[in-house]
RNA sequence: GCCGGGGUCGCCUAGCCUGGCAGGGCGCCGGCCUGCUAAGCCGGUGGGGGUUCACCCCGCGCGGGUUCAAAUCCCGCCCCCGGCGCCA
């Protein structure tokens, strides 16, 4: 009755999963594979229920047979059907699991709306907000972010270059040491002080008040979480690239509060005229980045541990494309909130990753590395964790039975945004204004910054 | 971590000691009846397969074992409740 829209599109109409795998540059040979894999078990399937029937059929008469003789062939006969069915099994036993690994590795099935291309450039933009600060030498590069795909966007010229973000932490205001980090815990760790502290915490509340008042329900989640959780809300890829595990317990640190959130309903049943379900989770995440190299290998930008306020829907659906554009607005009147001048794109085919069928980028403009750089995420994984994760909706006439739509969001990720104010709110004296939304949750602590964060004083010159 | 009690179809519950097709109640869905509602009566109410309303398989927290046959007996694990211990 619940049908899961790959498994309905394997059965029925393999063609629309090709296509979808060849648009992600994957090989479309595996919807094949997945199609034998499914008919072989259903064939093996029948022919063990069968045995089984005949099994059962045999054992029945033994419980009514009162004559030892008769009672003693009937054994036998019951033992061989085990022999037969024992054989059989195994078969299924092994033509299950293959199918089932099958199943669990095709990634979700890509939308129409979803540009087709293989590499970060080809995600399209949709629009632009803010005015950026651009300075001189990245003007071409500027242009080339945003002419290209025929928007104007307007800017304000600047001829001084904007300290990057990592060395403003650590140097021009000395409110960040990722070298002792290094030594204390390894790379792409850090030690943030005083006002950079503040500035998180302050950018956390602000979203958690943004999103409760939209309505989305306050959670904290558990941050770590069992492997089949783990496996129901992301891919093989994703596990190996960014997630640590508990040394001797089945249990691994989430890399975002969107896995627990997730798994809040699993194995539910969740009645249509409670969805949708609004979540803003706010949680630690941790990530390994095993595939990102020598990439953002300075500073806070690219980490293995943030804060950060997530959004989560569980919807019908009819109604999860509506929802996905509610969370991505939502994301950008938060970057609205702290005048950071973003685009949003519209992320690609091959870049989406399994579990999203369509994925919104927010990007903000970083005045010194001269590029937009993704703040924000926001993807509608349409069935794709519910089928895993199994949660159900079911509607109130006919007790039909669907999976739900899941969707998630960032709402702020702390580290990354922090470097996003400490590069577009940073004045030529290397001063960083606090975003003025920001200010009342910083007010009631007087050791709290106010308006700004200012330059450690440079030690004299003698 | 230790000791004890528990986990059965959406919810509640019987069955477990003594192995033989998981029974009842509530809720929900459909039908009958009905001026309407309620009551009453009948059927349905987990997953999968199938020639799709014949039928079959699987399902009693999860995984093994014993047996012709396991909710029931044995072993391991998970979770919940109570007590002790530890602890911010």
């Amino acid at each position: 009755m619940a049908t899961w829209s790959i498994l309905y599109y394997l059965r029925n109409d393999p063609d629309v999963l090709r296509e979808s795998l060849r648009k992600r540059g994957m090989d479309p040979r595996l919807v094949d594979e997945a199609v034998k894999a499914d008919e072989e078990w259903r064939k093996l399937k029948r022919m063990v229920d069968e045995v089984r029937h005949k099994h059962n059929v045999v054992t029945r008469r033994i419980a009514e047979e009162r004559d030892p003789e008769r009672r003693r062939e009937l054994i036998e006969q019951a033992r061989s059907l085990i022999r037969e069915r024992e054989r059989l099994e195994e078969q299924l036993k092994r033509v299950e699991a293959r199918r089932n690994e099958l199943l669990l590795s095709l990634p979700n099935i890509v939308h129409e709306s979803v540009p087709v291309g293989f590499s970060e450039d080809e995600n399209v933009p949709i629009r632009f907000w803010g005015r950026p600060r651009v300075y001189v030498e990245h003007l071409e590069a500027f242009k080339q972010q945003t002419e290209r795909w025929g928007f104007k966007v307007d800017y304000e010229l600047i001829d001084w270059k904007p300290v990057g973000h990592a060395d403003m932490l650590e140097y021009v205001l000395g409110l960040g040491d990722t070298r002792k980090a290094g030594e204390v815990a390894g790379s792409r760790f850090y030690y943030l002080f005083d006002d950079i502290v503040w500035l998180d915490i302050a950018l956390l509340l602000y979203a958690i008040d943004f999103m409760t008042r939209k309505g989305y329900r306050l959670v904290l989640p558990p941050y770590m979480v069992r492997r089949k959780v783990i496996m129901g809300v992301i891919d093989m890829e994703t596990f190996k690239d960014a997630i640590y595990k508990v040394e001797g317990e089945d249990l691994y640190l989430i890399a975002t509060a969107e896995h627990p959130l997730a798994a809040l309903y699993m194995n539910e049943e969740i009645p249509e005229e409670q969805l949708p379900i609004k979540l803003v989770g706010v949680s630690p995440c941790f990530r390994k980045e095993a595939g990102a190299g020598n990439r953002d290998l300075k500073g806070i930008f690219r980490v293995h541990q943030f804060h950060k306020v997530e959004q989560f829907i569980f919807a019908k659906p009819e109604e999860s494309w509506a929802l996905l554009e509610e969370l991505i607005r939502n994301a950008e009147e938060l970057f609205q909130g702290l005048g950071l001048p973003y685009r949003v794109v519209n992320v690609c085919s091959g870049e989406l990753g399994a579990p999203a069928a369509k994925k919104y980028d927010l990007e903000v403009w970083m005045p010194a590395q001269g590029r937009y750089r993704e703040m924000v995420s926001a993807s509608n994984t349409t069935d794709w964790q519910s089928y895993r994760l199994n949660i159900r909706l079911v509607r109130r006439k006919g007790m039909v039975k669907e999976y739900v739509h899941t969707l998630n969001s960032t709402a702020i990720a702390s580290t990354r945004t922090i470097t996003a104010i400490l590069e577009n709110y940073q004045e030529p004296d290397g001063t960083v204004v606090i975003p003025r939304v920001l200010r009342k949750y910083l007010e009631m602590f007087p050791k709290a910054p106010k308006d700004a964060i200012h330059p450690v004083k440079k030690e004299k010159v003698n």
